[in-house]
RNA sequence: GGGCCUGUAGGUUAGCUUGGCCUAUACUUCGCGGCUGGGGGUCGCGAGACCCAGGUUCAAAUCCUGGCAGGCCCA
């Protein structure tokens, strides 16, 4: 179906993912990365779009399940954190020391956020009494106003969310939408008067994510991920990953059961129906940009991105051809903006002076789901002809516009969400075979890179450690969707159905 | 945290090893005009760069030091 294009302004294959990549978040004109900080693109007005048609996906399914948004402020003061650092040093330590004496990760730190911060101590010239961070997320400066609002039973539960920018002081390598210092970040809040109803909470977001990563064709694991991975004060985190081309796994929303620890430390209490004073349970739940990436790296191929029609800021691009020829062309092309701008879709007339050939490419690039070419030739039998972004042309008579347009974005939506699963089956692995020899295990192969791999497991720590250390990569965490049928351990040999993955992650 | 590498027009790049031939190469991009127009057309004219600060030297894009920015590899 192509054969037509060959590598044009220098976009890598795709086979060379992490080539391609970084190239086509700039040559699709989602970001200009040349901003002179790291870890800070600047969104052109492409890029954005896209975000923020994927942002009111979100929207709606907070809308829909009585979230309410929220604006709070950019920058939180010092004491603050001193509340979330204590609840952070206190459950980290009494994890350390409810887990095997076995030195279990030794590498974190113990400052809670200080170190990933940016700090503002200066207003103007004056060094500031109280130093100020700019958020990494908002649990500190949220919390701290929940535990003003909510007095009694008859405020609970309180659902709120956030579409906002955060900060963290990345030092490792950052890339486009995976890793950047500036985070485009959604964070819902939730509290509630009980452990159960927070659960229910979690059951919700659950929900929600699966909705969201459908609207966008992406396939996910959803891990419960492993004691030392859980964010902090979690009582547990639960994350949505999915599987870049690489076959690293990039965690694009995770949602996390705080049960009362967060409340014991803010002092969020409510009086209960029987005028006891009672713990707050609190749940929360965030997604970035990430998404994006996850699209951009998902379903683009060698010729640039393919944009989900949910997503694309522009749905149908008109090209109207040689249009010097009779002015009937563009009258043509506006009607049939018109007429699919009233049906509700994102349409876009290209009328720039240059050949049809370059407008092919330069919006295939830009993933735009159709393209409508229509020429004098075209009026006179009166239909259009319809590149689709996914492979293939098509004549389509006018009278029959709409109905074929719809169905087109609709098969465009499978063919992303089929070759995303095909994509995502190849990823996954059966573990190789395993045995134990003097506490070492030993593979009957050897571990691959740019493979996710799947195996039952039913041990302890230490012996997730030991997996994690023997193949180098990590750990994703109890996978939702256990075996049908118990399957032997690969460490202790019990039958269970639970299943883990390991990867490399971004 | 440790190590390696790189900075020349908007983008990709030649020149750097061995300082002078640089008034800096090519492609692309951009602007104006003409012919054109169904998958990167063509002709003419025009625009655009040596990261910053020091140093060495008669002379620095080229060598040295520092800064800033970026990339890669390893714990």
């Amino acid at each position: 179906m192509k054969e037509q294009g060959k590598a044009k302004r220098g976009i890598p294959v795709k086979s060379d993912f992490n080539s391609w990549y970084p190239a086509i978040v700039e040559i699709a004109d989602l970001v200009d990365k040349r901003y002179p900080i790291k870890g800070m693109d600047v969104w052109k007005p492409y890029g954005w779009k896209t975000m923020s048609l994927i942002d009111s996906i979100t929207r709606s399914e907070m809308e829909r399940t009585d979230h309410l948004e929220y604006r709070f402020p950019l920058l939180v003061p010092e004491d603050l954190l001193e509340k979330e650092n204590r609840l952070v040093a206190k459950l980290k330590a009494a994890r350390d020391a409810g887990v095997d004496p076995s030195e279990l990760r030794i590498e974190e730190e113990d400052a809670g956020f200080k170190k990933e911060v940016y700090w503002v101590k200066h207003g103007g010239e004056n060094e500031l009494d109280i130093a100020m961070f700019l958020r990494p997320t908002s649990e500190t400066p949220m919390y701290n106003m929940f535990s003003l609002w909510i007095r009694s039973h008859a405020d609970l539960p309180l659902k709120t969310y956030q579409i906002v920018n955060t900060f963290r002081y990345e030092t490792k390598q950052t890339r486009s939408f995976i890793r950047v210092r500036e985070i485009h970040f959604f964070e819902a809040h939730t509290v509630h008067k009980d452990e159960e109803n927070a659960t229910l909470q979690i059951q919700e977001d659950a929900n929600i994510v699966q909705n969201i990563l459908d609207k966008l064709c992406l396939p996910n694991i959803i891990s419960k991920r492993p004691l030392w991975d859980t964010f902090p004060g979690a009582w547990y985190t639960t994350a949505a990953d999915v599987i870049m081309p690489n076959g690293r796994t990039l965690q694009v929303a995770t949602y996390h059961h705080y049960r009362d620890q967060w409340a014991k430390s803010f002092d969020l209490t409510y009086e209960d129906e029987n005028g006891n004073i009672q713990f707050c349970h609190q749940t929360t739940f965030g997604m970035s940009e990430r998404l994006l990436g996850a699209i951009v790296g998902i379903h683009g191929d060698d010729s640039g991105l393919i944009l989900p029609p949910s997503v694309s800021p522009i749905q149908v691009l008109i090209m109207p051809i040689a249009t010097h020829i009779t002015d009937d062309v563009m009258i043509y092309s506006n009607k049939i903006k018109k007429e699919l701008d009233e049906n509700g879709l994102r349409t876009k007339i290209d009328d720039r002076n240059i050949r049809p050939g370059n407008k092919h490419y330069d919006w295939e690039i830009k993933g735009v789901p159709i393209r409508l070419e229509i020429g004098p030739k075209d009026i006179s039998k009166e239909q259009c002809i319809i590149s689709i972004r996914t492979g293939g042309k098509e004549t389509i008579p006018l009278n029959n516009l709409i109905p074929s347009i719809f169905s087109t974005l609709e098969s465009i939506n499978e063919v992303l969400k089929s070759r995303a699963n095909e994509l995502f089956d190849k990823m996954i692995l059966p573990l190789p075979k395993s045995d134990i020899i003097d506490g070492n295990i030993v593979f009957s192969e050897p571990i691959n890179e740019g493979i996710v791999y799947e195996f039952p497991f039913d041990g302890n720590d230490a012996d997730a450690e030991l997996l994690e250390r023997k193949t180098g990569i990590t750990l994703l965490g109890e996978c939702n969707r256990p075996y049908k049928n118990p399957l032997p351990c690969v460490i202790t040999g019990k039958l269970t159905t639970k299943k883990q993955h390991l990867a490399r992650m971004y």
